[in-house]
DNA sequence: TCTGGGGTCCTAGGACCC
DNA sequence: TCTGGGGTCCTAGGACCC
């Protein structure tokens, strides 16, 4: 007799943004469509999804815009249009949340963690992917795992519209010999990082010992990077409601700032839409971030802590003696003001999905 | 080729307090 | 002579994810 156990699944939806417009393009189905900025490869702006026949071409996610129209001529180029993906993603999730016993944790508009008690878990997943697809027309590609990591790693070997399982048993059979960076929450410098001490390989980071991780990395980083290499980590799926740390808002230039003047009503202009945010939530700004990216390649942050209100000079003020300190004479090509808020009282003990959760 | 926009969390060092 | 230890807050910056 078999026994009812806690699974993690990893919802992912296929090529989401690209699925989306196509649903509602039928014509485009089967061609290369690239989804990125206003849609003009003109423009400064990079792909946020190309379809699986755009992919043929070498369009990648986060490749400027200019570069994937080269690179793909025949692709169609379309807008982002964040409203319609909102709508879809909303779809997908309560199809998620509807089915038998599911906690549904939300990790963006295309992926979240279910938690499900069963026997069967592949049984579930295919039920899960019929349910979405049914309701949305939208296909999707399950990780199944004994815990959050496990799982989330486990659902790029099921794409496109399949499954696949990563538990204990099988986490260094399969990740063992890959390098570290295909880890999730490892990036280019971390890996970097691991390799200058001997550390190439997810078997290779599973052997090391958490302590030996803290020089390099820190108390909390240098465990947790460890742990991240025997795919140990929570199995709790938490479905607490989201609370927003902040706000930010960013914009691109086509044509880099030179001009103070120019600056000034740039941040203005961000200050303005990021209260605007705020004030949606009803939470005062404790705090303020003023992110510059210079030509030709270059950021730089400014912070500034305003422990006071809720005030549109005080913001302003405080934003333009940010911009006030940029590096003089380099031609900006971006801003971006980020607004902290407080946590609300009964939302500030870690429960909600982050890292720490994990 | 020339690099978006929205987020989250961690670390280090200095100031300050008891 | 040599020079506490623990805590908080703040700034600046780094890294990662979708």
């Amino acid at each position: 007799m078999t026994q009812s156990r806690p699974w993690v699944l990893h919802v992912d939806l296929d090529q989401f943004i690209a699925a989306v417009e196509v649903l509602r393009r039928p014509e485009l189905a089967g061609k290369p469509v690239i989804v990125g900025g206003r849609g003009d490869p003109t423009e400064r702006a990079v792909v946020s999804t190309a379809s699986y026949e755009a992919r043929e071409f070498g369009v990648g996610s986060g490749m400027p815009l200019r570069l994937a129209a080269r690179k793909a001529p025949e692709a169609i180029i379309l807008p982002v249009d964040a409203e319609a993906y909102t709508a879809a993603s909303a779809e997908v999730m309560a199809t998620l949340r509807a089915q038998p016993g599911a906690v549904v944790q939300v990790l963006g508009w295309d992926e979240a963690f279910v938690g499900i008690q069963t026997d069967d878990p592949e049984g579930y997943a295919r039920g899960l992917q019929r349910a979405v697809l049914d309701r949305t027309r939208l296909h999707c590609s399950v990780g199944i795992g004994d815990n959050l990591v496990r799982a989330k790693n486990a659902t790029q070997f099921g794409k496109p519209r399949g499954m696949f399982r990563l538990t204990a048993d099988n986490w260094l059979e399969v990740m063992g010999h890959r390098p570290t960076i295909e880890l999730w929450g490892v990036g280019s410098k971390i890996a970097g990082r691991l390799a200058k001490h001997g550390i190439n390989t997810v078997a290779e980071l599973a052997a090391i010992t958490p302590e030996s991780l803290v020089a390099e990395f820190g108390p909390k980083m240098g465990p947790w990077y460890a742990q991240l290499g025997r795919g140990d980590g929570t199995h709790v799926v938490d479905d607490t409601p989201w609370v927003a740390r902040g706000h930010s808002r960013e914009t691109t230039f086509q044509q880099n700032l030179t001009e103070p003047a120019q600056v000034e009503d740039a941040v203005q202009k961000l200050v303005d839409q990021v209260l605007k945010d705020v004030a949606a939530e009803g939470r005062p700004v404790i705090g303020l971030t003023l992110k510059v990216r210079y030509a030709p390649y270059f950021t730089k942050t400014f912070q500034k802590k305003i422990p006071e209100t809720f005030d549109r000079d005080a913001v302003l003020t405080g934003a333009l003696a940010l911009a006030g300190r940029r590096e003089p004479d380099r031609p900006i090509r971006l801003l971006g003001l980020r607004a902290e808020m407080p946590m609300p009282d009964d939302a500030r003990e870690g429960h909600t999905p982050t890292r720490s959760g994990w």
